[in-house]
DNA sequence: CGAACCAAATTCGTATGCACTCGCTGCATG
DNA sequence: CATGCAGCGAGTGCATACGAATTTGGTTCG
């Protein structure tokens, strides 16, 4: 009954035309339509949203600062508002929406100095990641692993920039997991999120590749059980990861970009 | 024109019989209604709720697995379900409450396992904490740290443990918004929340105000500028705390408080 | 006497309507 | 020309209505 309701989404095509929405959402929903579809269980149409938006902001189809108006992700998903502004709710728990009280949602425009804050916070986590896992890899564990490593490797001879800043994320995510600690994968899974976001707005193109040899030591150190080790590797792999980022702002925008930051800066002071 | 509804709590009493409820809403409610009016700005009747229940439930008013109805909740409060619903979907965010699809909310039920997870979790948080804040606490702030420890050392000697407890967390939150690290701060807010639920739940009598004297000696190391030993001390410390409350089921539980774990598992099979 | 089934009640999931707030535009005024 | 302010429109905050799912209790049949 729920896979019927998706193709409503003819109705997107007379969304208003008010604003120039920066990015625009019904690609967005048209896309994930099919996501949606093809998972197992519908799961709550809230989540495919939730989710949805979230791959969208991070992979800055939805641009930082860009509104997000409850109406119109309720359109473009072929939803009521209720589930938008759910879906909005939940994404702002994650940092990666802001919640402005009477104003709406914005796709969050974190500055240098919550990226900075976004990185220590990561550094402490997955430090206790390592500390979990050192040791307690299971043979299929470690497989799978450095069967992960290859797949960047290639991503990254590919060049392609937006591919391997995702699948660094999704292995550190992976590690997040093999703890089986259901708080510090989900804690994992924001923080990761947003360096993603971070990263996409700040990071130098191609600063993400280099990780992966890091990678492999790091799985290496967890194999032979040396915790103390791999902490210090993945600390000093995030580190280096943020330092790359975090250093200056993105070249290749235009003014806009630029700006955007402190329009946001005002923005957020009003 | 919120206070007047205010009133409508006299719609409790012919609250269906259905469930030997555990905790009382509607004290929890009343109780909360002067803390609503009389915060200066309306903040979002949200999360007024939220904080109510908030602490309803860690100081065990409503017990582990009580049913949180959304209708009753939005009754006790004078509120419609749309607020209630919102505040128990940020709670379960927090981990507080269970949200059981198509079977509603609940009161969180931690296992002592998730426990364990959590203080890791928390380990983790609290020793980046120490790391961010060694050597670069103001002289104001030691001051307010030393006094805050002074007010636990009387709490403890007067045998009060829930208040105890509470200023046990409410010293790590102390600590932890000192570093400025929004992120941080509400990563440990979360998990001093639910540890202070586990505490209660698990932990056995007296066994909180152990903890003072070690608040004090973290302090001192922090002034020192010593983050390794205060890390080090910070990680000592909870891991005593966590061992301390999580060996065994609280002795002084009636049977039914013993036998909703169980229970609680039964339901979460099917 | 027990099991299976059906019906009623409870409670959730979602949509929608109304009111209020905020920001903007245009006009009047110093 | 700058400033203040009424009116207006967009969009959120909240309440409520309705359909769906789940549980409960009773009833019937083996």
């Amino acid at each position: 009954m729920l896979s019927g309701r998706l193709t409503r989404n003819e109705k997107q095509r007379l969304m208003p035309k008010n604003r120039p929405l920066t990015g625009n959402l019904t690609e967005v929903a048209v896309e994930r339509a099919d996501g949606m579809a093809n998972r197992s269980s519908p799961a709550s149409r809230t989540a495919a949203v939730q989710e949805a938006l979230r791959q969208a902001i991070i992979e800055q189809r939805l641009k930082a600062g860009a509104r997000l108006p409850e109406d119109a992700i309720g359109d473009a998903f072929g939803t009521s508002r209720t589930i938008a502004r759910e879906a909005l709710g939940r994404l702002a728990v994650e940092g990666l929406v802001d919640l402005r009280p009477n104003k709406g949602a914005f796709v969050a425009n974190p500055s240098l100095e919550e990226g900075h804050d976004i990185f220590v916070v990561r550094r402490g986590l997955e430090t206790t990641v390592t500390a979990a896992l050192a040791g307690k890899l299971s043979p299929d564990q470690v497989k799978t692993l450095h069967a992960f490593i290859e797949d960047e490797h290639k991503a990254a001879h590919h060049n392609d920039e937006a591919e391997s800043i995702r699948l660094a994320g999704e292995f550190h995510l992976l590690l997040a997991r093999m703890t089986g600690n259901v708080l510090l994968i989900r804690y994992t899974t924001e923080v990761v999120s947003r360096c993603s976001l971070i990263l996409a707005m700040y990071g130098r193109p191609h600063s993400a590749d280099c990780g992966v040899d890091e990678h492999r030591e790091i799985v290496t150190a967890l194999e032979e059980g040396d915790a103390a080790k791999a902490g210090k590797l993945m600390d000093t792999h995030l580190a280096a990861v943020a330092g790359r980022a975090l250093l200056q702002a993105k070249p290749n925008g235009d003014i806009r970009d630029l700006l955007a930051p402190y329009a946001a800066k005002i923005r957020a002071l009003q």
